[in-house]
DNA sequence: CATATTAGTGGAAATTTTTTGCATTTCTTC
DNA sequence: GAAGAAATGCAAAAAATTTCCACTAATATG
């Protein structure tokens, strides 16, 4: 099984046996088991409605999904929002799903939900292991959470400071750190630099690779920054704020793609050339980096990787019995260098 | 609950018992039975091997996520793909499901599965109803799936000619058609045009609006189209194709975003001005429509709407216990016009 | 038109599964 | 090493499910 859902709340678990969809219908309990038990449907009215009864009220014994036995089945917890964020997790998950033993299974939850931390407690009863993509939760959140599931493999996907739960996260650091190596490679001394929201850790850790790479070299220094928010708008707003210095002939490093985006937009709008006037490198290897013209240098991340990794952890604690305790597991990010950066031909 | 999920296989459904869990954790039947009943789960060593046993064999009673009661439970099948647009669609869905009273589940199938058609009609006997993205799936498997749930409420979003299921999906006929009453607007009259993948009947339908918009004025002409196959490069393939014919003064119309953008870079990577030289419009309002510059003129599809009316219909199949005849709804598309038509200020 | 035939149903017995009472064992703590 | 607490297994009790059998209604047959 793999699946993909996303469950509301959980009233007390009364157990639904043939006796209330036998009064729910109006039938007797022989037909209804009769019903259920069939190998072939017939699609009878009577079925149909011992079917939709037996859906209605969860009786557990209907749905042909039996599990694989010796297959772990884990949970991909997340809020679905728009973007190709999602998409690509989801996707890289699902990819690695297919070649790992185990299934993924994605459960959306509801922010807004009575309990989030409950649900995702009952959830660790249902399924091997969980994978958690929540960057909302705070750390009293989390901590309920272990407390709630015990030792049972679970593992963050947002880096967390502190965290007693173990998580999987892009190198972020590294991939700030990139950048700047990258920057100077290329000659440049004079850097600028777009910050995403403070609350995002992993946009912190980009930002503090890329400046602890420049106060490392005396060569280096940063000359501009902004505080922006990961959106376009913001990195328009950027641009305005970099036009009025009036500086020509630095590096630039916004800390998403789209923040540069935003930047690039304004700038050509206003009669700036890139790479000319200034160099320009973003974070998330979105597609469109490749659409936009200059095409953006950006960090890419491996969804498959982290997938595939994830599982692995997972199953590992699972096999051995491991606790989560708080590990930090890192993956290499990789630099994609494009016309932002470089002259073509 | 409002499920994300995605099922392998359906083995012979042989019901776990507590004597299955006892056997396999060398536990008693009492043990186990205690153990899973606990109000308050307590992590003791025994317990773990218990759940994690009960997980592996698929013991029903485990997962406090018992259904509301007239609740319906609407599945949401597709395959996920990279891309932002699965992004939106189960961002939509869900979005819906909170505003009407039943909930979404999303199912990601496999395509390579064994017998995604046997799995989806297994699928039926647990929700009320199921709606299907997927398209891949021919004439043949529609009529067995048909065949396999009988009278039941199931809904494909994929554009199906002469389908024996109800389709709902937007008027891309119409937002075709709309693209070229905007460009004759503008005062155009010469067009050009840039078709999808033959096999994708969406993008059949937005070419056929488009040109017979074309045909039914004498005054207007279409003078250049290249077959293209939805992606970036294609579009850039376009261009190359349209230089060489020398035009100028044309409205175009790329059949989706990605062939645009490919048009687009390709055509100021030629010094080409947009919308001075050409203008030209797409097809499903990418976030990245406003991202590039000009901005792209597109068709914006609504998949809250999308998701709310899908519900709907399905609500409506199942309080009137109405069957799936081949019915299509269409929804209505928006035109959003940016300056890749249009001069700003 | 009466009479087989068939499919569907409910009652109740048979079977299976789960829960619980109680005695025993195991573990912890002082 | 003993007292108390917790966990466990056995077996009885309770609950749930399946199956057997008789009955009914609809359809087909002579």
């Amino acid at each position: 099984m793999d699946h993909f859902s996303l469950i509301k709340k959980a009233s007390k678990a009364l157990r639904v046996t043939l006796k209330h969809i036998a009064d729910d219908t109006g039938l007797s309990i022989a037909t209804v088991s009769r019903a259920l038990n069939r190998s072939k449907r017939k699609h009878t009215p009577s079925e149909e409605i011992i079917y939709s009864s037996a859906r209605k009220l969860g009786y557990p014994f209907i749905g042909g999904d039996t599990v694989d036995e010796d297959q772990l089945t884990v949970a991909l917890v997340t809020e679905v929002h728009e973007g190709e964020f999602y998409s690509s997790l989801f996707h890289g998950f699902y990819r690695a799903s297919k070649k790992t033993a185990s299934d993924v299974l994605f459960v959306n939850l509801a922010k807004h939900s009575d309990d989030p931390i409950e649900h995702i407690i009952n959830l660790s009863k249902k399924y091997s292991g969980i994978c958690l993509f929540l960057p909302n939760l705070d750390k009293i959140d989390y901590s309920r959470l272990k407390e709630g599931v015990g030792q049972y493999p679970i593992l963050s996907l947002t880096p967390m400071k502190n965290s007693k739960i173990d998580t999987i996260s892009f190198d972020s650091y590294s991939g700030g750190y990139m950048i700047a190596e990258y920057f100077e490679e290329l000659g440049y001394t004079k850097f600028g630099f777009i910050s995403g929201p403070p609350a995002a850790v992993d946009a912190v850790f980009r930002k503090n690779g890329f400046l602890d790479h420049i106060h490392e070299s005396n060569e280096l220094e940063l000359v501009w920054s902004f505080a922006g928010d990961f959106s376009l708008s913001s990195g328009k707003a950027a641009f305005n704020d970099f036009k009025n210095t009036g500086l020509k002939d630095i590096a630039i490093f916004g800390c998403n793609d789209h923040t540069c985006f935003g930047f690039m937009k304004g700038a050509i709008e206003n009669g700036y050339k890139i790479p000319d006037d200034f160099i320009i490198a973003g974070y998330d290897n979105l597609s469109f980096c490749k659409t936009f013209t200059p095409e953006l240098t950006s960090i890419a991340t491996d969804f498959y990787k982290l997938g595939k990794k994830a599982i692995r952890i997972i199953e590992n604690m699972v096999a051995e019995g491991s606790d989560s305790l708080g590990h930090k597991t890192m993956l290499p990010v990789e630099i994609k260098t494009r016309s932002s950066t470089y002259m073509d031909g």
